[in-house]
DNA sequence: CTATGTGAACAGCTTCACAGCG
DNA sequence: CGCTGTGAAGCTGTTCACATAG
């Protein structure tokens, strides 16, 4: 296989997308299926498909397609969640509540490992949705992170608090953030940042739909 | 201007990064900006700010760059939201309430109008952060929808009744969606959709950091 | 005969570089 | 001179089409 450079993110982007459609089949008890089955109802072409796929090995048998068994657990590896990983949540207020609560993480290879929060009223507080946890402060960040050897975190603070959390959870040896706040955070280029600005999204939808009766 | 078919999709993404930069020095009272100070702090380049600009119209002066009280507000005209928009929120679970009670998204002008739910424990109870508001059936969203003209919706349901919930907003009158559900929706090509999967996400971190030590 | 893997053609986006304006 | 607006060049990603394998 290749963990090559040259790989699209869009393409990478794209194999969290067969992962799901993949575990849907294995679901339904799929055994193999072809690059346009697995293209088509996520509205990608079957050449992408195999395209996308090529990058990484040849996984498929020619005239039959790909065995929904071993694809799965292949692109597991690929993208690291073939083992659960630990994530840290910063930030407990309207988002990160939800967040915390959210089960769509597990099923996917990823537990809420720990939560923080800088207000010294919220810290101590349970955290619903995650048993026997309490709301820690951010001291405890460098801590928990070297313990439980944890590589990603998720940072649900205020706009204005976002870049300083986020210099804090670098410093603790997190490697990837997962950013709600509105900002575009500054980090060391060795450090992966995925944005997801709410407010974004709609604008995208707002400017699609406009022109429109 | 050019309401054009052919800008790039990600040109209109960085639109909402350059006004979120805008609002940012215009509460620091600056009064003018080059392409390279609005897309420096963004990690954008000089040349690729002017593109995407030039995609709408002319708005800079030479040798003296954008004025600011000038292009945020033609940015929010050309997204749409330069008159606050009514949304409503389908699905009240955990994501759900977090959502309704964010208020990142008043700012950037639209407005939570009203709040549903299948689940008919839930329907008529209060909705915390809208004042006044309760949990509606989905039954009301004709209603709704054509009362106040609502155009966009956010779904927040769980993947297994996403296809269905879309399919009621969509004949309900809705344009565009923001889906929160980990399924590829199937609506008509005139409708608008706009995906977050919070999982998908982090697989694409938890990529970009595998490898390393 | 079906479906993969892939080089080659194509399309689209981004960067470059510069003419021209204030 | 600084900075915009923009053709032209360069590059990256997607689609096409086919040789090949089962």
């Amino acid at each position: 296989m290749a963990r090559a450079e040259n790989v699209p993110a869009a393409a990478v982007q794209r194999l969290s997308l067969y992962l799901r459609q993949l575990d849907f089949f294995q679901a339904h008890n799929r055994r193999t299926i072809s690059s346009r089955q697995l293209g088509d109802p996520l509205g990608i072409s079957d050449a992408q498909v195999r395209k996308d796929l090529a990058h990484f090995g040849q996984f498929g048998q020619a005239g039959v397609g790909y065995r929904v068994s071993e694809l799965g657990p292949r692109l597991r590896q690929i993208l690291g969640t073939d083992k659960t990983a630990p994530v840290v949540l910063v930030g407990f207020g309207n988002l990160g509540r939800a967040l915390g609560a959210y089960h769509g993480f597990d099923k996917r290879g990823f537990e809420v490992a720990a939560v923080f929060d800088a207000d010294p009223k919220k810290v101590g507080q349970s955290v619903p949705g995650i048993e026997s946890a309490r709301i820690r402060p951010m001291s405890d960040l460098p801590k928990v992170v070297a313990e439980r050897d944890v590589r990603l975190g998720i940072l649900a603070v205020p706009a204005t608090a976002a870049q300083a959390a986020a210099e804090t959870m670098v410093a603790a040896g997190i490697r990837g953030i997962l950013n709600f706040a509105p900002v575009t955070l500054h980090v060391d280029a060795d450090v992966a940042v995925a944005s997801v600005d709410l407010a974004v999204q709609l604008e995208q939808l707002s400017f699609q739909i406009a022109g429109q009766a």
